[in-house]
RNA sequence: GGAGGCAUAGCUCAGCUGGUUAGAGUGCUUGCUUGACAUGCAAGAGGUCACUGGUUCGAUUCCAGUUGUCUCCACCA
């Protein structure tokens, strides 16, 4: 026995991930030391929100980003992975609101300064929980570089950026028309507002002319914000109203006289060829009014409610006296018709209420000259999406790019740091704490709004690497490299991420961009809070373990898509873990060795050079996909590797050298099961990083630990394509005798003799252990060429395999038939493919216009079809 | 209204630049207490690769259309 640490018998990842995690962490691993010999690598966190609670999404998410970053690390790469959280303004307000609600406190009752005390104490309690969950998936962040969104270092970079673009003048402030949440009272951006399909109905009203010559139908899915109508809209075109522009109407209820216009807006052949103008109520409206100078009627209060200037309705809210209006309508003889319609309706993506465009004094960030530079970033390919297709998604947003309303009616966020003069209204941006007025002198009043969470989240590539500041980290780490993220978030974070570092740093953030989809449950449903159906990123690792939530994640997943989770798929890979462990412990058990090295080729045993070989072409594999972001087939392949060739074969193989301990080859087999199973552990360590440092522990090692071994290159392991196909041959021949028992009902405790006949003799003469063990022979007869005299008596089963042709006499058991009938199939079958392949080969289209390795590869096909068929029907032919 | 994804074994999905006797996991059937593992071993059944055309010597793979399905964007009062 070597001097290595014992592995339980059972696989309890309980028992051991925590314990590890602390270690690594003690020991500095995440931490990266600059070494400017290295090339570095770089991802940072897409930041979780302080409120949130770690799920599938987040896991899913991270455990990509952690194969990046370990194999890099491994690989070689002075490797950064960033993390932090983002302060999440609206979404934490809301939370923090609500809190107090409960306890009968509203922020006003706190006023500022009190209410971010709570929230900071709020941020102090919970803002740690996600850290901790990451930290249970086993990811490898360099903790010591942990940021906040809203810490002092970002905030600087929040006010230098505020403060560059107002100078440049890409940041205003205007009154316009924005999309404002009445519950959370708020102006939200417009790729916060989520659009529903809602059942609603199409009122149909009569707008009377002043003069008494008749009236206009008006149809409109809100007859509230009648209210607020300010002109009556057709098409120029539209032959029906041509006479009627710039006569009056008398606005029903109100009283109010409002003009018909002509604007090219209006589609003549829509609803009524009418359209009621609201410029305050609706962005489409607040243009046409802004065309024809209207005037901009507010008539709602900002939680919803209609204003005081409307005494028959003042304090209803919105919905209220939508019924009230309609009702008053009727009975006025103003109601024409109701019809059903279905429509969308704008909600906010944070409450669900029903959005209330509205005209208000906001910020705004002027978008067009920074979405240029930001669209050739990714047309030039010096930024990279992966799927492509996501670039798409990408050139048609910023290329339809509207304005980004930044500022928020919110306390919890990066105040905005404008003051204004109350004298002579006189604005300063500044990074200050305060201003005094330049023209009278007075201290002015700073901004009460904080900027929407997704601008500080904007700069998080370089804020958090210490920008504005011309640091270490910034020269070294920056640009980043590759950034993980869904699909969903796009819009929203990735692309104000270029064109934020494009602006600001005169680069891009990261080079790659990689995609994935969302977890969905086993019906493919979305996981939400309302239907219930999430599952617990939590509960999976406390009863799998994290490597097994992590290989669950990773496998089968391909860039982009959208995966399912379901508890057969987090057994599976359970399983997996189980098998990984148990082989390991096999190997372990069998080890006497101190230290392993890899024998000299001509110590090597047939097998040895196998799998040394398979070992070579999955390193090749894994390395290729991991560097094509193809996580999930990089997997599968060492999956294949591990279960299907490294258990099920390579170890049954070694057994007969590995248990008897005074055979010749004990020491070469110790030596290559450990070397192949070390160098799997490095492969596999990316994806499943407990298990393999567990394990790793447990072996000969070079390296204090597995995360900073380096990673296998296939370079380095020896490759031997001609042993290697004897083992294939024998392995064939294995499998078919093992198939042709099993069709035949022998129990494997029935030893049979094993004739072979195969021009490969040399090779399965060596392998006639493996033919006793593996495939039930009692002796092991090879010859050169096929002998019938051989063959004890003439009822022997035979079996045709690519390269050899073999009889097991099992005359008493033989069902002649049944024989006869496998073998008239297998014959079919042959002639099929020969016939097939003959057709191809008297194509001359094929002949000549076919790359010559296919055709070289077909004639090379048939040849082996034909002696195979030759070998069944003399089989079948003996049969009589 | 615009854009995109998906459609392969009963189920969940791989199959990445066209040439494979089309694969895996799971389920199913059969046989195994083979001294690492029953969370296992061995074997088997199961697929006109949605449909229709086109390009090509050759299409599950590329192109177009059809159908079904999912998603994103825009929002017409």
């Amino acid at each position: 026995m070597n001097s290595y640490n014992e592995l339980p018998k059972t696989y309890s990842p309980g028992d051991f991930e925590d314990k590890i995690y602390a270690n690594w962490c003690e020991k500095g691993y995440f931490t990266p030391t600059i070494d400017h010999n290295k090339p570095s690598f770089t991802i940072v966190i897409p930041p979780p929100n302080i409120t949130g609670q770690l799920h599938m999404g987040h896991a899913l998410d991270n455990t990509l980003q952690d194969i990046l970053i370990r194999y890099k690390r491994m690989a070689g790469f002075c490797t950064l992975w960033l993390p932090g959280t983002d302060h999440a303004s609206i979404a934490t307000e809301a939370k923090i609101v609500e809190a107090m609600r409960k306890e009968g406190i509203t922020k006003e009752d706190l006023g500022r300064d009190g209410f971010l005390e709570r929230a900071w104490a709020w941020k102090e309690q919970y803002g740690g929980r996600i850290i901790s969950q990451l930290k249970k998936m086993g990811s490898s962040c360099d903790w010591s570089r942990e940021r906040f969104t809203l810490d002092e270092g970002c905030s600087e970079a929040v006010k230098t950026v505020f403060v560059k673009l107002y100078d440049k003048g890409l940041i205003y402030r205007g009154n316009r028309i924005i999309n404002w949440c009445p519950k959370c009272l708020t102006s939200i951006s417009d790729a916060e507002v989520e659009y529903e399909d809602q059942a609603g109905h199409f009122w149909h009203i009569r707008y009377p002319f002043k003069d008494g010559s008749g009236y206009l139908e008006v149809a409109t899915t809100r007859p509230e914000t009648l209210l607020g109508d300010t002109a009556v809209a057709v098409n120029p075109n539209d032959e029906r109203y041509k006479d009627m522009v710039g006569k009056m109407l008398i606005l029903p209820l109100v009283g109010r006289e409002i003009p018909v216009i002509a604007d090219d807006y209006v589609e003549a052949d829509f609803g009524t060829g009418c359209v009621k103008i609201t410029p305050a109520h609706d962005p489409n409206d607040f243009e046409v009014g802004a065309r024809h100078n209207l005037p901009v009627i507010n008539v709602m209060t900002d939680d919803a409610k209609i204003t005081e200037d409307y005494p028959a309705y003042a304090g209803m809210d919105r919905f209220v006296a939508r019924k009230q209006i309609v009702k008053d309508l009727e009975e006025g003889g103003f109601l024409i018709k109701v019809d059903n319609y279905a429509h969308n309706v704008g909600t906010c993506y944070r409450c669900g209420s029903t959005i209330e465009p509205r005209v208000s004094l906001q910020w705004f960030v002027k978008m067009e000259p920074l979405a240029k530079p930001a669209i050739d970033a990714v047309r030039n390919k010096d930024i990279r999406f992966v799927p492509e297709r996501f670039e798409k998604n990408y050139f048609h947003w910023m290329e339809n790019i509207r304005d980004w309303c930044i500022s928020r009616q919110l306390w919890w966020g990066h105040r905005i740091p404008a003051f204004y003069c109350d004298d002579c209204g006189e604005t300063v941006v500044t990074k200050d704490a305060s201003a005094v007025c330049p023209k009278c002198g007075k201290a002015m009043r700073q901004d009460p709004d904080t900027l929407d969470t997704w601008f500080s989240s904007a700069l998080w590539p370089f804020s958090t690497l210490g920008w504005p500041e011309e640091t270490e980290d910034l020269k070294y780490f920056y640009p980043t490299n590759t950034l993980v993220t869904g699909y969903d978030i796009i819009t929203f974070w990735v692309s104000r991420m270029i064109f934020s570092a494009l602006a600001y740093t005169d680069n891009v953030p990261f080079d790659t961009v990689l995609i994935h989809g969302l977890v969905r449950d086993a019906q493919g449903r979305k996981m939400s809070k309302s239907l219930g159906n999430g599952i617990d990123p939590l509960e999976i690792i406390d009863k799998y373990g994290a490597d097994a939530l992590r290989f669950a994640l990773a496998t089968g997943n391909s860039p982009g898509n959208d995966m399912r989770f379901s508890d057969e798929k987090i057994e599976a890979a359970r399983n997996f873990a189980n098998k990984l462990w148990n082989a390991s412990r096999f190997v372990r058990m069998n080890l006497t060795i101190d230290q392993v090295a890899l024998p000299a080729e001509s110590e090597l045993a047939t097998e040895d050079k196998w799998i040394l070989t398979e070992l070579h072409k999955t390193v090749e594999s894994v390395r290729a996909n991991l560097d094509k972001y193809e996580l999930g087939i990089a997997l599968s392949s060492l999956y294949d590797f591990i279960w299907d060739i490294f258990c099920d074969w390579y170890i049954e193989l070694a057994k007969t050298r590995l248990s008897d301990k005074e055979s010749a080859g004990n020491i070469v087999c110790q030596n290559v099961i450990a070397y192949v199973l070390i160098e799997t552990l490095k492969l596999l360590h990316p994806f499943m990083p407990f298990i393999t440092e567990e394990i790793y522990q447990s072996l000969p090692h070079d390296d204090e630990s597995i995360m900073i071994a380096e990673y296998p290159d296939a370079a380095k392991v020896p490759c031997f394509a001609e042993e290697s196909e004897d083992m294939a041959r024998v392995i064939d021949a294995i499998r078919a005798i093992r198939t042709r028992r099993a069709e035949m009902n022998v129990a494997p405790s029935r030893k049979a003799k094993v004739y072979i006949a195969t021009k490969y003799d040399a090779c399965f003469l060596a392998a006639a252990g493996f033919f006793a063990r593996l495939a039930s022979a009692s002796e092991v007869i090879v010859a050169d060429a096929f002998d019938a005299a051989l063959v004890s008596g003439d009822n022997a089963v035979q079996i045709i395999t690519d390269s050899a042709a073999i009889f097991l006499p099992m005359a008493d058991i033989i069902d002649f038939e049944k024989e006869k009938a496998r073998l008239a199939a297998e014959q079919k079958k042959l002639e099929d493919e020969i016939a097939r392949i003959e057709k191809k080969l008297s194509n001359q289209g094929f002949v000549q216009k076919a790359p010559a390795a296919v055709v070289e590869g077909e004639k090379a096909k048939m040849e082996k079809y034909r002696e195979n068929l030759a070998g069944v029907t003399a089989a079948l032919a003996k049969l009589g």
